[in-house]
DNA sequence: AAATCTCCCTAGCAAGTGCTTGGTAGGGTA
DNA sequence: TACCCTACCAAGCACTTGCTAGGGAGATTT
């Protein structure tokens, strides 16, 4: 019997260039002979590290969700402001995308056909935190007078999230526009609007 | 010898048969015998209407991106100015996914990969001329004061993309939101923000 | 020195993949 | 009557898929 343990760099090297592929060419279209190829071995002897290949998108989408929604959770426990709450998720989101972009576009890619299987339940129960979450930063917002009072929170939510995940198509890690730059600019377009303003005066002076 | 014409009511009925099977289970974890098998004929019949699974994508692909791209080109003709002109090309877009959401879907997810193939070549093409489009829309926009001087225009129009088109993942033509209502829900984010507006002055009184 | 462990190979299986072949039933046309 | 067309079936081919069984060389532990 061989370990399948989890300490080896061998494991963590092969399991990287695993996510690198399922990245680019999708998780059903690269084969067990492309992983154990880039990694100069033959397909049987991934078995010897792994259970399936399934069990290795499981353990990359594990790794990456338990991360990113801790980083979710110290935000919120912080207790900013709606404005700066949303200004922060969206910073952190925009770093997992910098830190984990293989990661993150296995995420966004394939989460809504694993998601059927029962050993990806835990996608579904990650989906309804994250709109639980957003709901709760754009419900205060609207509350608190931060953000516009028509704002249809659902449809927003829809569109911050989408927006925020699928710029993993384009970022480059090592491009010259960083996460936070580009969060930054995402955020002005997003509370602010593209249009040109006129001038403004304070409601109170 | 078979026809594989275009004519044929049959034809039609099992193109729009593959192109939700491509939607919803990806192009290729959709396999022939799922299409025939949804059509109650065996995969082989599948062969007398069409050369190849690629050529079903290919003609679905093509269809799609050519009544896109024409009503693209309706809008730009009109003149209209920079903002009314990038209404016009959102809601328009939006009106397509309603109108053919599996063939949305099938461009927003498979494109990537099938562009590599030589026979896809063309989704660069239409991809570099989106982006022409989009580029010419947002610089005239600052150029005329119509959109904030400073804008980054290559990632707004990235932002402006893919919004728009990845929101075929939630939207359903049977639902209660209309394509144009989501737009100009849509429209109304982007171009203002969701930030409360402090009181307003005109520039010029 | 013996035993164990790590990491890989050789060899292959069962299931499934896109696609091809030869053929047929029913209908229209000359 | 003779011919052709559309739309399909039955059978199977060449190949790929994830995965398995068993073994072996080298390092580490006992």
């Amino acid at each position: 019997m061989n370990t399948k343990g989890r300490g080896s760099s061998r494991r963590a090297e092969l399991l990287s260039l695993a996510a690198k592929l399922f990245a680019e060419r999708g998780y059903v279209s690269t084969t067990v002979r492309d992983i154990a190829d880039a990694a100069g071995i033959l397909s049987g002897s991934l078995y010897h590290h792994f259970d399936s290949k399934e069990s290795m998108a499981d353990e990359l989408l594990t790794g990456f969700l338990d991360e990113l929604f801790g980083s979710y959770q110290e935000i919120m426990a912080a207790g900013l402001g709606p404005r700066k709450t949303l200004e922060a998720v969206v910073t952190a989101s925009f770093e997992a995308i910098d830190r984990r972009p293989a990661e993150v576009a296995i995420y966004q890619t394939e989460a809504k056909h694993l998601m059927q299987l029962p050993r990806f339940a835990y996608l579904t129960e990650r989906n309804a935190e994250f709109r639980g979450l957003w709901n709760a930063i754009l419900t205060d917002g609207v509350a608190e007078g931060a953000f516009r009072a028509d704002l249809d929170v659902e449809l927003t939510y829809r569109f911050i999230r989408d927006t925020v995940w699928v710029a993993v198509r384009w970022y480059n890690p090592d491009g010259a526009l960083s996460a936070d730059a580009v969060a930054e600019q995402y955020l002005g377009i997003l509370l602010e609007g593209i249009a040109a303003k006129r001038k403004r005066v304070r409601k109170d002076p």
